[in-house]
DNA sequence: ATTAATAATGCAACCGTTTGCCTTACAAAT
DNA sequence: ATTTGTAAGGCAAACGGTTGCATTATTAAT
């Protein structure tokens, strides 16, 4: 049996209503008292019940992190891990847990929220992808239970969320490549039903629109987010034709592009990956990447949630994160 | 506000402990009444309150996970994650959350276990590494909180513990390098301070002595685990001699050690890492490495744990989860 | 018809906090 | 001396469940 405000109660030789107000020092307790209490509290070594305290506040203190189910390999990408330190960060500043779940599929997902909303065992909930036509957005709407996005969501207005300028930042690698003097230059994504492929896509073509080049779908693939995958694509591709750059949606997928390239002992092509892996910069040639500032990301996504349970005022519902391209060999 | 075990009570015109009884299947309860209570609860979509339940039990149905703080490069090795998913699953499959959390350094580590322990947010917490003298698997044991850790504990015998073979997974290792015909072949490992290094450093000079070979403190080295302090370490030693093997502890550290020999333009030394990341085989050459099967060990850490809470008899108080050599062209 | 046994359900206390309101004690004002 | 005001702290209900025990209804046994 542990120590509870009753064992404290006793030994300052005072109710435990008078303990609860020391704790959250309230001014109707007179010095004395407080000290009196707080002694006993540190003889007894006591600490309060979260779960009792829970109960009464209607309030966890405790933010759900859920993962995505589908695609097992985006848990081999770094940016989860990154995220979930600086959601980890900034929730342990604030006196919040982390709640951590995962789906097992797509379907799944929202059967999860369900229980984990309907429990009541969290405050508010952080999603780290976010799809066309989001089942577990609408879900959390329908349920009006606090929530924030990583991804840019449909409803932009509404839904709290974080992101890069995705648009921006493959539009800048993109632009840049053009100023290099590239002409034909390749796009390789992950799949398109995450909507971070689609923007990264959307920057893309507007570089070359306003570079007045025409898009090629022969130089447009949208696969998995696999190694894999990326490396057939980009055989396919060259079958087609040799382009002279590959710009992706991720480091995974430009390593399968950089392996298919050297195999064909194809050189001249530039090449650019996101997320700024460790490995990138140890590959030979090194790749350039654009690096997303994942923990940034997830820092921000605690701090809006946060704010939306503690109700504090916020000037906007969404904060877009700095991206950087990381320039390395493969883009000289 | 949410719909209670009352409403559903009022609802089916019993009271709430019968209500009560019907989720727990108690078989004093008629199955006419039954039908009743369960058809109030669908029609009013009713969830029990976790968070109360917990506070009459005694029992959160969560687990507490451990990250540690220092070595922040840690959580760049995709170990922690794989683990995760394995804790995660099981966690999943029989009812409990995970609470995540990490510490922000050494010190941090049992301030965090401690307030933990103390709000009763878990009923048991898992233990991702283990170092020599481990600060908080003494303050578990010594606040008797159920724990389980991840790698091999000072006391074998009463903590619970899962872990691979490390001994012998290096042993083979080696053993099969001495048998293709090395002589001279190096460790390179992470710090010392972890056991996991310990263990396959003894494995290392056991293949060694039980081959007559005699070790040389010039082929051996402990530092970070980071592909930077493994290139500089593989410089050093190639400095004072060049073998014609060496075997890492961590993937991170062969990509360290791969990069420096490929530098040097040497070709025909072999090449081990652990922890078969995605990346080592498309390495060139590709690198081989052993598979420390993190998602199993994460998932009979769960189940230790689980078994542990539930006071489920179990037959051991640890498990062992094999390994396997994935050759590759650095072995070769 | 009365009693005993059993089945089905309700009552109320409890888990460890928080908090609105009441009580007490004392000082100041009339 | 009585009223009024204020400071300090206690009482008890509430949060949403669970569970030991009491109660009631029903059936079986005498």
């Amino acid at each position: 049996m542990s120590v509870t405000i009753k064992d404290v109660a006793n030994r300052a030789n005072v109710s435990p209503s008078t303990v609860s107000r020391v704790i959250s020092n309230n001014s109707r307790i007179s010095d004395a008292t407080k000290e009196r209490v707080r002694a006993a509290m540190a003889e007894l070594n006591y600490q309060p019940n979260l779960i009792a305290r829970s109960l009464t506040n209607k309030s966890t203190k405790t933010l759900g992190l859920l993962l995505p189910g589908s695609k097992a390999d985006l848990l081999l990408n770094p940016f989860f891990v990154q995220a979930m330190r600086g959601i980890s960060s900034y929730a342990k500043e604030k006196g919040y847990y982390i709640l951590f779940t995962h789906a097992d599929n797509d379907e799944d997902e929202v059967e999860v929220l369900s229980n984990l909303v309907g429990s009541q065992w969290v405050d508010g909930i952080i999603l780290t992808t976010v799809k066309d036509n989001d089942k577990s957005i609408a879900f959390l709407q329908y349920r009006k239970h606090p929530f924030v996005v990583i991804g840019k969501p449909d409803d932009e207005k509404i839904t709290y969320w974080v992101d890069n300028d995705n648009i921006k930042a493959m539009y800048d690698v993109v632009d840049l490549l053009i100023k290099k003097g590239k002409k034909n230059i390749g796009f390789i994504g992950g799949s398109h039903e995450f909507k971070v492929t689609k923007y990264r896509l959307l920057g893309y073509l507007k570089a070359l629109k306003i570079n007045n080049i025409k898009a090629d779908l022969n130089l447009i693939y949208e696969k998995d987010y696999t190694e894999e995958a990326a490396y057939e694509a980009t055989k396919e591709m060259i079958e087609y034709q040799t382009p002279d750059a590959i710009v992706t949606t991720d480091d995974l997928i430009a390593f399968g592009v950089q392996r298919a390239l050297l195999e064909q002992g194809i050189e001249d092509v530039s090449l650019v990956g996101f997320n700024n892996t460790v490995i990138s910069q140890y590959k030979k040639p090194s790749i350039s990447s654009v690096d997303i500032n994942a923990e940034k990301l997830g820092m921000f996504a605690a701090k809006l949630l946060i704010n939306q349970i503690e109700d504090t005022p916020m000037e906007t519902n969404n904060y877009i994160i700095d991206t950087k391209l990381i320039e390395r060999d493969s883009t000289k």
